[in-house]
RNA sequence: GGUGGGUUGGCGGAGAGGUUACGCACCGGAUUGCAAAUCCGUGAAGACCGGUUCGAUUCCGGUACCCACCUCCA
């Protein structure tokens, strides 16, 4: 059985990955907060544990692996659109307005998420669904000394967990030099952290021991993961952005509800996402969602060759040029795998560098070797370990019916003038393919062609209309 | 200020203490009516300063720059 390798932000070291229960290997991944479209960066955990479970399937079996990636639907941001559509003139209560924005996100979320070619996870809980279970822990932790009520606020305390800042390398104390922030009179200590807050009318609650209220933002997951994948389970991830608080708080809560447990026994953090070597931000004015590059027409298949051409720990940066680069490469590869059969396994090449901490760039040189070799079937079922060359992402990088009537007439008006050596009008048709995107190569047994980078269906109207083909 | 990540050839981007990464681009050759595509081939690197070593781009220390995170913001 092929090892796999992994690097644990919990230890900082890459470990042998060795499943708790090889026949049920358990992964937890943060999933959106459902208040707006996806961005380009929370795609990026989505396209690592992608790959993370395809791999897992691979050597485990589909069967035998359970994923878990939730959607938060408490959230103040939520709440603000809410209200806001409240006050437009919505004669819907707050909860259904809520139900409303959050439905319509994990719609556009599923939307956007499969054009990437990314599986649907085993389960996708939402927050709203684990509020009886996150008041049950929370109880638990007050029971069992780690947290306190206050002022209507339930909070962790954080000098209750000598292990707190552990994953994040940082101590409580330097935290408390460091911070910033006005702290909350009622807290024992500034760095602890909300698992209740009070809810004032106009904002959505939950009866609780603790008086109408709605859960702090971390219960969640300690919730949920629980719930769904148990006390102990194989890997925890997300943006390295992540890291702290949010899975610094997890742990405290998971460990002292649960001691002796272990929680999450590998934890994956992905670098963050840059855009033309830049922080993608609103301000910036390089801010853009999943949604805005497929309107422009990128396809999701070239999101994900971009995303997957840097390894995960590494920040990675998009460019223009490198979503050319790698439409390029996929047209190629399209047409060198159709009407191929995949072999019966990916290469172990491929394998083996996704099995080294996920090394995607390491696979994709792989693929490149066995596309240098002329082998569509192995390149097909490698590919697909990665989520590339899968039928259903396919259709961007096909000619529809009506291109393919005109390139064929194109090239039999193109073929004719050759015959006549009129090379003006063979080199004019030629030079009207390359602007129009349509790549002809002319092989000993005729001409053969693909679509190339930037296919223009227009131009090859335009192009046909002008040659009478 | 604290914590973590990064810095590789023209560009992108990996692995490995000593042997070709890989892709794109470039250059030479084959091929072509000329091209394209394809095939063959040549170049080209590891921020800076020290240390360890027979030998470091790879390990260790420091410097510089870039990025992220640093309490009820998700």
């Amino acid at each position: 059985m092929v090892q796999i390798r992994l690097t644990n932000t919990r230890t900082k070291r890459k470990e042998a990955f060795a499943p708790i229960d090889p026949d049920n290997v358990r992964l937890y991944l943060c999933g959106p907060t459902v208040y707006d479209r996806a961005h380009l960066g929370n795609a990026r955990p989505v396209l690592v544990f992608d790959v993370l479970v395809r791999l897992l399937n691979h050597i485990y079996g589909g069967d035998h692996v359970t994923y878990v990636r939730n959607f938060t639907d408490v959230d103040d941001k939520i709440n603000a659109e809410a209200q806001r559509r409240r006050a437009a003139g919505s004669t819907l209560s707050l909860e259904a307005l809520i139900d409303e924005r959050t439905a319509e996100t994990i719609g556009w979320y599923h939307a956007d998420m499969d054009a990437l070619g990314a599986m649907r996870p085993d389960h996708e809980p939402r927050a709203t669904q684990y509020i009886d279970q996150m008041i049950a822990m929370n109880a638990d932790l007050i029971a069992r000394g780690h947290a306190y009520e206050a002022e209507g606020h339930v909070l962790f305390d954080v000098r209750s967990f000598p292990e707190y800042g552990k994953l994040s390398g940082r101590s409580v104390d330097d935290m408390i030099a460091g911070a910033r922030v006005e702290v909350a009179p009622f807290k024992r200590d500034p760095m602890d952290f909300v698992l209740w807050k009070p809810s004032s009318d106009d904002l959505p609650g939950w009866d609780s021991p603790w008086g109408r209220g709605r859960p702090g933002w971390h219960i969640e997951c300690s919730a949920m993961s629980a719930a769904l994948l148990g006390t102990h389970f194989d890997i925890h991830g997300g943006g390295i952005d992540l890291q702290f608080p949010h899975h610094e708080n997890e742990i405290a809560q998971s460990c002292c509800a649960h001691p002796g447990e272990g929680f999450a026994n590998i934890w994956l953090h992905n670098e963050m996402l840059q855009v033309e070597g830049r922080k993608m931000s609103k301000s910036l004015g390089n801010f853009f969602t999943v949604r805005d590059l497929l309107d422009r027409g990128v396809a999701g298949e070239v999101i994900r060759f971009v995303m997957l051409s840097t390894h995960y720990r590494k920040p990675m940066d998009w460019t223009e040029a490198k979503a050319a680069d790698a439409e390029a490469v996929l047209r190629r590869w399209h047409g060198l795998v159709a009407g191929i059969e995949p072999a019966t396994s990916p290469a172990p090449s491929v394998i083996a560098a996704l099995a080294d901490d996920l090394n995607t760039a390491g696979a994709i040189a792989a693929l490149h070797g066995l596309a240098a070799k002329g082998d569509g079937a192995g390149l097909l079922a490698s590919a697909r370990m990665l989520g590339l060359l899968l039928p259903e992402l396919a259709g961007w990088a096909m000619a529809d019916g009506a291109a393919s009537a005109q390139i064929e007439a194109l090239l039999a008006a193109r073929l004719e003038a050759r015959k006549a050596r009129d090379f003006a009008r063979a080199d004019a048709i030629r030079d009207g393919f390359a602007a129009a995107g349509v790549e002809v190569k002319d092989t000993p047994a005729g001409p053969e062609w693909s679509l190339s980078a930037g296919f223009d269906p227009e131009r090859l109207a335009e192009l046909a209309r002008t040659q009478g083909a």
